[in-house]
DNA sequence: GGCACTATGTGTGTTTGCGCACAGACGCAA
DNA sequence: TTGCGTCTGTGCGCAAACACACATAGTGCC
């Protein structure tokens, strides 16, 4: 990649006010993150946490069968390692990269220390937390009752919302893992939506053709996280450079 | 009931240090909770969060087909409301007594006042949150990949674990639409376990003959979702006084 | 006791997604 | 160019859960 790095990529460390960012700014650790890398363990001590700037993360429960499900994606809006400030240290979960990029990393032992101070880092986090809890809220709903190819269909838009192209790169196995079916089961619903003409792909890489025909096709769920995040992020307190102005202006929030 | 009510019949309340006991008891309210009494509506203002101690109450999400599923279940081991002190002050979720019973109210205005305290409150109340989560995420893999059987089978366990008797009153329609499946998909899977001899019931009583069958039955998420809740709230400062050593004694935490 | 209501049992047919097997097709590398 | 590995398409049969319909059996109420 040949645009430069910064930390006003990821939009919780664009969002937080001078002092707390000057504070931890310091000790903010660019990272390349590898496709199919595994940050955390289920059960294992989180060290750190990551805010993903051009990456994107899935956190997956793995059951004793071997089979999984992804309960949330994590990307430039976000933070992973959210166990360390609720006090928990590590979680059951997994958490993969699913799309190579970058992304931040910071001691976990400084997080807690700016948690705890209880300024607006903390106010931030804990609405990005109850963000989170929604999606993996809908998803839980999404899982029990809607069809593959609607659950593709957002799951393909929450992607694209993470990227700054309409491509992803892709393969539908990976796909079919993190929404915990069948590979075929994604090949066919993928057919379906490369038909309707929303997509296209080879060999992974997926563009999207149609964005407003793939809201339509996809559930509801997808409009229900977007809006809660919007909520829930658009008033906390943005810093005043222009750096933050611009990477928070090219969202519709 | 001819029981006496009492804060520490609730996992959380009887977990709190003195001082910070003192300051929430004058406004712990006792109040009843009826079967199907909706606490919470989806977007709805949080003005109170509950601490169950008797009854259980179901978070559920309601799609727009109108079906619906549990995210999670709370009774006397935590409390709702979680959205006030994270920040949202309302979620996308319902909230619906599922057993009924009773339960301490208290104003969100206090309970945000003594969050921000940064004490022992807050710190227990972001463990507890992060057992909910568990639960949830557990719940979103177990609808992926899990019989209903199975499913049936930790819900009935988790919904014991709440009670004091091994009875619970409970139709097979309101399993049903707590589990998100058909009123039917119940009736084949609890005639299997009745078979079976780990449950008996008749018309909206049911009665566990064999724990153990049950967990043998059931899927994994059950013993997951218990031990981080153990992990996450057993270390947690618990007060001197006799009722809080007796209600915790009550549980192998 | 009789009645109405609601809970439960059961049957049939349909749909969705799974498991398996294999064929073709694309892309990279030698 | 050739070849190999991986990704994608497709065709079965099967199992789980769904939708709908209706029969039967408790329970509470008058």
């Amino acid at each position: 990649m040949s645009t430069p790095h910064s930390p006003n990529q990821n939009h919780l460390l664009a969002a937080l006010p001078p002092a707390e960012f000057e504070r931890v700014a310091p000790h903010l650790e660019l990272v390349p993150m590898l496709l199919g890398e595994t940050l955390y363990e289920p059960g294992g001590q989180l060290r750190h946490v990551y805010f993903p700037t051009t990456s994107i993360v899935s956190m997956l429960y793995i059951i004793e069968s071997g089979l999984s499900a992804e309960i949330a994606g994590v990307g430039n809006e976000g933070m992973l390692g959210i166990a360390l400030f609720m006090g928990g240290d590590t979680t059951p979960s997994s958490a993969v990269v699913q799309t190579a990029g970058h992304g931040y990393r910071l001691s976990g032992k400084l997080l807690k220390e700016e948690f705890n101070r209880g300024g607006l880092m903390q106010r931030m986090l804990l609405r990005y937390t109850q963000a989170l809890v929604t999606q993996m809220c809908q998803t839980a709903v999404c899982n029990r009752h809607h069809a593959i190819e609607q659950q593709l269909s957002r799951w393909l838009l929450q992607t694209l919302d993470r990227l700054p192209s309409n491509e992803l790169v892709m393969t539908q196995d990976l796909i079919a893992s993190a929404l915990g079916v069948r590979r075929e089961g994604i090949t066919e619903a993928a057919g379906n939506l490369q038909r309707a003409g929303l997509i296209s792909y080879r060999r992974g890489h997926i563009s999207v053709l149609k964005r407003s025909g793939l809201e339509a096709h996809a559930c509801e769920c997808y409009a229900v996280v977007r809006k809660e995040l919007s909520r829930l992020l658009f008033d906390v307190q943005y810093r005043q450079d222009t750096a933050a102005t611009r990477v928070t202006a090219t969202h519709a929030w």
